[in-house]
DNA sequence: TATAGTAATAGGAATTATTACTATTTATAA
DNA sequence: TTATAAATAGTAATAATTCCTATTACTATA
């Protein structure tokens, strides 16, 4: 991977916050400092840093955010104030339940628990 | 809610089928029997009888997938062939962990499993 | 150093998915 | 029946993401 201003910015800009913002959050936050950055330029870089394990994607709801955490973990969304917080749930039975039970090869196990955080 | 024959038929649709459709595949069905439904429609429809809790809705990555399936349950999601299976896992240990530890009330728990199917 | 060849990258346009708006139609209750 | 509130079709607008092509970073050679 050949080095670009743009995404050093991006990448600097997802693992300086635990917000899991959005890429348009990224996009406004990194035009910034590179005014004539593209939304197009966003989205590639935050893919080529997931598919190179350098940042994280989670979906919420039909939206993609992105985390600078990449061990594998699970979140907590707060249908109140939207806040997603990083927990840690062990997963390692459920994989193997999963293999007995369907004979399906997990790589991952995205758990997202949805309700009302202790603000509330 | 007033009765519609779009809405009877949309919701027919949804609870005729396990493949988790999104709402264009819906309307392309929809569309055979009644030609001129329309998109906005379908999509009316089907975030309505969600609402009422006569369907669930599911995000696969950022599209929106429904399912007849309201009890919670679990997803399958082969990498392969894009395939997505009901399973259910047991969840009332999570729930009970995640207010002990982070005093977090959990309405809801999707748990999402990333892998390969059987068929491969 | 300077240059040429190249593959990766960038910006912006295009596409896809979804929602909003509005004039018209329809289900239902009086 | 008729009044009326809800639902529809059709279309425009918006949101989220991907695609396309000119530009640029990097490498090897001079």
């Amino acid at each position: 991977m050949r080095f670009s201003k743009q995404r050093e910015l991006i990448k600097n800009i997802v693992q300086g916050t635990n917000s899991h913002p959005t890429a348009d959050w990224i996009y406004k936050k990194a035009k910034k400092k590179l005014s004539n950055i593209s939304l197009g330029t966003v989205y590639r870089n935050l893919s080529q840093l997931n598919q190179d394990g350098i940042i994280n994607i989670l979906y919420d709801n039909n939206i993609a955010r992105y985390d600078w955490n990449t061990v594998s973990h699970d979140h907590l969304k707060c249908q109140q104030c939207g806040d997603i917080t990083d927990v840690h749930m062990r997963t390692e039975e459920l994989q193997k339940k999963v293999w007995k039970q369907y004979k399906f090869k997990a790589d991952n196990i995205e758990i997202n628990i949805i309700g009302t955080c202790k603000k509330h």
